[in-house]
DNA sequence: ATGGCTGACGCTGTCAGA
């Protein structure tokens, strides 16, 4: 089975690439962050039409996420207002639509976009811890059921130094900062694990590159695009990896899609099987 | 040269992202 996220910088624009990569790739489940369109104007039967089936929660210009499903997306749960229930801040931090979650094959697939911040005297910044804050809360009322957890997205920080080309220019600053990796530590805990790191430990593995300053001819990228699991799925994973090459695409999107291959039944498989004995 | 690119909105410029 896998599991894909993507910030798409734009899914109007950037349809053509998603659907071509879909085609190529065939995950069961694609993530995208930065959507951009309101709900009515989502390109769906691009979607529809290669089979796979949508939940979505976007606005206008910014922000917007969309879980793209081949097997059915159950009790989704859009934003931290449907899971932190009767939170004025919870609600107000789902204003912008940054959060989709939803239950496909047994697991818990929680689509994140973190806010960026800006730099860290911005009052952007204070949002952006306050929402880390609240993805913690949220994050713990799903921790508290059974199912397991895969939570993946575009957090717009690199976890540590080796998570960006030039640390020593951009340690303490925004994405760097001590300030946002701990507390992104702290609200992913200790039963999420950053899976990629299991399978490529080193330098060098970036999931976004600047568009300015040449930064993808000079390979001047940051990993900010992860999927953590808990345990139950970091067992049964195979493989993670970032399909770097399609960021040389004409008009790509900044960031390149992470994913995660992993040893899951199928639901529908059994279904799909007893079908094809009737045949 | 870390914003000196890109996209949306809506109109020839402005805002936001990272």
């Amino acid at each position: 089975m896998l599991i894909a996220t993507w910030n798409v910088n734009s899914v109007r624009s950037r349809i053509d690439q998603v659907k071509e990569w879909l085609v190529d790739n065939q995950p069961d489940i694609l993530c995208l962050q930065e959507t951009k369109v309101e709900d009515k104007d989502f390109p769906f039967e691009v979607f529809t039409n290669l089979g796979y089936q949508l939940s979505i929660k976007g606005q206008k210009s910014y922000n917007g996420v969309a879980i793209i499903s081949r097997h059915s997306i159950d009790d989704v749960q859009i934003g931290f207002e449907d899971v932190i229930l009767n939170n004025e801040e919870a609600s107000h931090l789902s204003e912008q639509k940054r959060v989709i979650s939803a239950l496909i094959n047994d697991i818990r697939i929680i689509n994140v976009y973190v806010p960026n911040g800006s730099s860290l005297d911005s009052e952007k910044f204070n949002y952006k811890k306050k929402w880390i804050s609240y993805l913690k809360i949220f994050l713990d009322k799903y921790l508290s059921r059974k199912d397991p957890i895969c939570l993946l997205g575009d957090f717009n920080i690199a976890p540590e130094d080796k998570d960006i080309h030039s640390p020593e220019k951009f340690k303490g600053k925004i994405m760097a900062s001590s300030i946002e990796r701990e507390l992104l530590k702290y609200a992913i805990g200790d039963k999420l694990e950053d899976v990629f790191r299991i399978f490529e430990p080193g330098k060098d593995n970036w999931t976004w590159w600047n568009y300015r300053h040449s930064a993808w001819e000079k390979n001047n990228g940051w990993r900010i695009d992860h999927i953590y699991v808990t345990e139950e799925l970091l067992s049964r994973a195979r493989s993670c990896w970032i399909d770097k090459k399609i960021r040389s695409n004409h008009k790509p999107s900044d960031h390149v899609p992470v994913i995660l291959n992993i040893d899951w039944p199928s639901l529908e498989d059994e279904n799909e099987f007893s079908f094809d004995e009737n045949e």
